[in-house]
RNA sequence: GGAGAGUUGGCUGAGUGGUCGAAAGCGCUCCCCUGCUAAGGGAGUAUGCGUUAAAAGCGUAUCGAGGGUUCGAAUCCCUCACUCUCCGCCA
């Protein structure tokens, strides 16, 4: 959610800077309805004052013994006027929150222009790209040519965009969580937490995937008000939700292994060869909770933080910061890892950094208390995949692979393999 | 799944229709007093929203959530959620 405030006094700004998302609303039907709302409400809020005056005097008098009678008919004809205004500003209240709802975040300043990921721009390359002797194959002939990697399986227990594994390349992906974990929690000082897989509308309200994104969530049948999460992201950031944090505790980092669960509605047909894009896959998720005048400083040490693991790995990568255009609903600035994939030839995103500023906080109300004013103030959010451990395997598959159909095991890797060398 | 008991401010905990945003205690902040310490005295101490350029002030809402009854609800009624205890089942 944006700040009501500039909503009311730069709607103009608000709608200009939405606008390089290639984003419109009505505003003007927007501000209409915030002026029937300042009147509606104030109108409901004297009334109730009314009310609360008599009904206040009529139980005064009361206890003193005196006839009350007069009293009662004095406010009788209230309610009615109460119970319509309050009717009207609620279903105008409804149509507001839909609304701002479904308005994304401002932009950072520095976010470039753009239609889509043709114009997100580099920052910064990492590793050499590795030259092979022999065509190197893409992952799913490197994983299918050892007998480790079965899609087709997959699909007969679930269908399409489900993957099963074996053996050593199963054993692989669970050291590569451990590892990242491992790295987040030792050296970059992340509190490792567990998290519910499922959560209640009121989390995905809070991150921003509801109500806009329902489509791309897994629902759980039945009577429950739950979902599975498309992102650690959800129920780590929750944590906060209501809470008025000590800013001692400040900054928050905290990182979870997690599955994650995403219909891919809207996808059909793309990268529907391999481990890219499933329905299921595992991340390792980072979250940082800080003060708002740290939050881009804590942006680019979370991308660090994500960088580390690919540059422990060997995978070369480059940075890229989205550009308005193909940044997400929720981020102010986001910046995407993408890793190198010689079996495609090209780089693929493996991991995705925001810094949400306030529009999560401000839905959740997740506040800190500054010392300075004694108030509670909105934190600033942020994630990053640390990074998406399904996309890490296929990277290690592609780049890692030999001649001979085997795979090699990453230094760093090896000690959560049994000392293992190799896959084959 | 069955039976029962609960949910009140940072915490403990009172409050069964009116002057209750809520006693008391603890904690915290400030002040006073006291050679030091311990003790003591006083004041303050929730959050959202609105009004405002902003603040102050004022208004409004909030006693798990949502409805209802009533002039008036923490208090009465209904639905739901959650917590605890016991039984059953279970990784």
């Amino acid at each position: 959610m944006l700040d009501q405030r500039l909503l009311r006094n730069d709607l103009d700004a608000v709608v200009r800077n939405l606008a390089r998302r290639g984003f419109s609303f009505d505003s003007s039907r927007l501000a209409e309805l915030e002026e029937q709302r300042k009147g509606l409400q104030v109108q409901v809020e004297d009334l109730r004052n009314e009310r609360n005056i008599k009904s206040k005097s009529i139980g005064q008098a009361k206890a003193q013994g005196e006839d009350i009678q007069p009293l009662l008919d004095a406010v009788a004809s209230l309610g009615g006027d109460l119970d319509a205004a309050e009717a009207a500003l609620k279903m105008l209240q409804a149509e507001l929150d839909k609304i701002q709802l479904e308005l994304p975040n401002l932009l950072h300043e520095s976010v470039p222009d753009g239609a889509d990921e043709d114009a997100n721009f580099e920052v910064r390359q990492w590793g050499d790209i590795p030259q092979f002797s022999f065509e190197p194959k893409d992952h799913v002939d490197v994983g299918e040519n050892m007998g480790l990697l079965d899609a087709a399986t997959g699909s007969k227990i679930s269908g399409s965009r489900f993957t099963v594994m074996y053996g050593s390349l199963a054993r692989l992906h669970r050291a590569l969580i451990q590892f990242m974990l491992d790295i987040h929690v030792q050296q970059h000082g992340y509190e490792e937490v567990y998290v519910p897989y499922l959560v209640n509308s009121t989390s995905l309200l809070g991150t921003g995937q509801l109500p806009k994104f329902k489509d791309d969530l897994f629902e759980a049948a039945g009577e429950h008000d739950l979902y599975l999460i498309p992102t650690a992201e959800v129920p780590v950031t929750n944590i906060v939700r209501d809470e008025i944090l000590d800013p001692a505790l400040l900054p928050l980092r905290r990182a979870a292994h997690t599955p994650c669960f995403r219909s891919e509605a809207g996808s059909y047909g793309r990268d529907t060869r391999g481990m890219i894009r499933q329905h299921q896959f595992e991340k390792v998720e980072l979250v940082q909770l800080v003060k708002p005048e740290h939050s881009y400083a804590a942006l680019e040490e979370l991308t660090g933080h994500a960088e580390k693991i690919l540059q422990l790995l060997k995978l070369p990568y480059r940075v890229m910061v989205l550009c308005a255009g193909d940044i997400g609903f929720g981020a102010a600035k986001t910046y995407d890892l993408e890793v190198w994939l010689p079996g495609q030839g090209r780089y693929r995103e493996i991991s995705s950094c925001s810094n949400c500023e306030a529009f999560q906080a401000r839905r959740m109300q997740a506040r800190w208390r500054n010392p300075e004013t004694g108030k509670p103030e909105l934190l600033h959010t942020l994630n990053g995949s640390g990074v998406a451990a399904g996309r890490a395997l296929v990277a290690v598959l592609e780049n890692y692979q030999q001649e001979d159909g085997s795979v090699l095991v990453p230094e760093v890797l090896q000690p959560y393999m049994n000392g293992a060398t190799k896959l084959s």
